[in-house]
DNA sequence: ATGCTACTGTGGTCTGACCACAGCGCGGAA
DNA sequence: TTCCGCGCTGTGGTCAGACCACAGTAGCAT
């Protein structure tokens, strides 16, 4: 089960600890923590012990931390996997551990799978149609003619997440999110090697509308190829000719990559929300 | 002391400056980072700050840290996914951020693609055959009569994450090895809703040379069917009968378990591999 | 009744101090 | 000369204490 049964390592036991109060359901998400002293005293551990634990339980997208007093300080137990999805992607494509190459490719099996679910839940036979609004919504924002390529970018992710979450799968919308962070910066690099944006971005929006009319028509097979097709095409015509590691890797988006914790990802937001 | 004037949180500079090294290629896996005195003293925080991120940097498999001295100590960078994901998922579904449904319909998605995309390359005139010696080296474990049902578990794990290994996308294998550990302590639980487990391990037994044999034979949509149908038929045999989890699982798990049939484009394009 | 202030408790950070550990090097013994 | 051994040094791991900024709250003064 746990691959860790008992370290050395003090904060190690603080992880375990609130793990086993998840599991346990004594810890439920909007519960607020015991204090980091109080914790600390509880467990036998140092504060800092504590704060390393928390730490990770933060960026694991398991607690929001916030100073203060009232309710809403503390640490709070959530469950916003978003996050922490970007954030383990991006890291591991920086370290090699990812090649980008391996995102793609799953890129490919999620999302054709997700467009494939949605096509069939949308069969007149079926109870429950997957809801395309924000979908649409998305690709009309895309039509606007004064985009920026990289908010058409930013808005084409968004499309592509909106079609995850409607398939009503949260890992594969956690996981869909992480992979388009962890490839984040490449597709903002690859926007240099496209030689006339206009006729591309025109083409990426006859391909989104194409991927929703094959949903509403239920028409899996053509969902599946379609958007199977737009992924692999658009990284095709991105991707550097010869280039194959990421070695060498310029810098370009260095500086967004990073900061501005992007987590698109609204987990105890009343969702369907008909925006 | 430097210009950190306005980051409302040390650690996260600390994160921040690790990762930009690693995406400018100043820091490679196998490489040490400085020691965390060091760090400190660089980037004028405190050193337990530079902690709480090297913690973070740890739990996401980046670093691997060792105390001593030597060049084997410090911190030393690694990419290890695997553990990350596990740990994530874990947590998540811990905290009722992942639904145990959605792990395995993931995993549905993703051991279905693994697994045609294994037979596709097998083909004859495929230059490189997938190797599935690990796998059939854990079948035969599997063989063996005297296993607890438990360790018959741990091997069958290491069954489907062979053949996501196999696969050649460590995207696929660590995210496979992380929704494999989100439901190890349910797929434990359900041991104990098993009438005969000697049966039941025959079939699962019978079923996994099936998988390895359509692989071989090159016959994608079998390889897909029965790597498909074997899940879902074990996470069915395992789930209560009248609670949540079974029913929760109306699109994929429940609706195509017995039909073989549940894929039925070949996937035009398996994966090109843009690159 | 109202408005302001001091109090309290929260996370966030820094500092300094220990400990255990493992390599390195010096010095003494063979 | 060679070789063994022990202390030195630098590493991460941990703890304790201190301070800060912040936000709610209670109580005092008006």
């Amino acid at each position: 089960m746990t691959d860790d049964a008992e370290s050395p390592r003090a904060w190690r036991a603080v992880l375990e600890h609130i793990e086993r109060r998840l599991l346990d359901g004594d810890l439920l998400p909007g519960d607020r923590l015991p204090g980091e002293r109080a914790l600390a005293v509880d467990l036998g551990v140092g504060r800092s012990s504590v704060r390393e634990a928390l730490r990770v339980l933060e960026v694991m997208g398991l607690i929001r931390t916030a100073s203060g007093s009232g309710p809403t300080a503390g640490a709070i137990i959530v469950a916003t996997p978003g996050g922490a999805m970007s954030a383990l992607m991006r890291l591991q494509v920086a370290a090699h551990g990812f090649p980008v190459a391996d995102i793609v490719r799953t890129r490919l099996i999620l999302e054709s799978a997700v467009a494939g679910e949605l096509a069939e839940s949308a069969a007149p036979a079926s109870a429950t149609s997957p809801d395309l609004t924000a979908a649409e919504r998305l690709l009309d924002a895309m039509d606007s003619p004064d985009l920026a390529a990289a908010e058409f970018l930013a808005l084409d992710a968004a499309f592509h997440l909106a079609l995850a979450e409607a398939s009503g799968n949260q890992v594969v919308t956690a996981t869909m999110a992480g992979l388009r962070s962890g490839i984040e910066g490449y597709a903002l690099d690859g926007l240099a090697r496209i030689d006339d944006w206009h006729a591309t971005s025109a083409r990426l929006r006859r391909e989104h509308r194409g991927v929703v009319d094959a949903i509403r028509a239920a028409d899996a097979a053509a969902a599946r190829t379609r958007i199977h097709d737009h992924i692999s095409g658009y990284y095709a015509e991105t991707s550097e000719p010869d280039a194959r590691t990421a070695a060498a890797a310029p810098h370009v988006a260095a500086a967004d990559a990073t900061s501005p914790e992007p987590d698109p990802t609204p987990a105890p937001a009343p969702a369907p929300a008909p925006v």
